[in-house]
DNA sequence: GCATATAGTATCCAAAATGATACTAATGGA
DNA sequence: TCCATTAGTATCATTTTGGATACTATATGC
């Protein structure tokens, strides 16, 4: 998504804005693992098996700059690097959760490869 | 954003799946709007002075086919189409509101050209 | 001496998102 | 007769994103 410099609205800037921090391809999904807690680069990739190093690295630079994640390096060898949460990124946490919760209730669960709940079937497909 | 058709994430899945509905570049503007009320084509257009006719007829468009969002078209002319949201649409709103709030509260205001609050100092700049 | 592990970079390329601009139809009003 | 209005399309160019691949350093274990 492009960034937008200025911000021409009135009314939903906010709206805009935050979700341009979180929007990265790989982001929401980054934001909510470090809300488990702190994890090193390789565990966060084993997480996110389908992202490359190239993104991994990239988004969490990002996140980093916008002041949500906070890098550890360690110097030791081989490299031992930790993300976590700021303050600031844990206070994302009822947008995440919110995020998740309205994808669990209204979005087709299908898409997903694996999930515990495979039998039931109160989930509603998007048409409803 | 580029499209994941198969969500590889296992747990946050439904995060990255919400945040792709509503992570258009103008999406968030125009839920929010939408939120306040039915809107013509034109009238969005005008709460949204920098987007072109084309970037709003095809999030418009996005936004009908989530079955977030209702076009009603009139068989008048000149052409009178009408949006709205859709009780799912409508059902975004804590997450967008949500949005709002953290982004009030936690980005730095100068970024929004004009917003009535401009005296008050109880913004934090994002390194806080 | 050699492979392994970690956390990256660098480079190049493809695809997707966005923007600019020009065009349309039908009717009412000046 | 001509212009304005509405809600679009069509076409093209540009920018932004994302992906593939190869490369790096260095201590450790074998």
């Amino acid at each position: 998504m492009a960034k937008h410099e200025s911000y021409d609205c009135v009314a939903g800037c906010p709206v805009e804005a935050t979700l341009e921090l979180i929007g990265g391809k790989w982001k929401g999904l980054l934001l909510y693992h470090l809300l488990e807690g702190t994890q090193r680069f390789n565990a966060l990739k084993r997480m996110l098996p389908n992202i490359t190093q190239r993104m991994l690295t990239n988004q969490l630079r990002e996140l980093e700059s916008a002041g949500l994640v906070h890098r550890q390096v360690y110097a030791e060898v081989p490299p031992r690097v930790e993300y976590s949460l700021t303050e600031h990124g844990r206070s994302l946490a009822p947008i995440l959760n919110a995020l998740k919760t309205w994808g669990e209730q209204h979005l087709d669960r299908s898409t997903c490869s694996q999930d515990s709940a495979s039998g039931t079937a109160e989930q509603a497909s998007i048409g409803a």
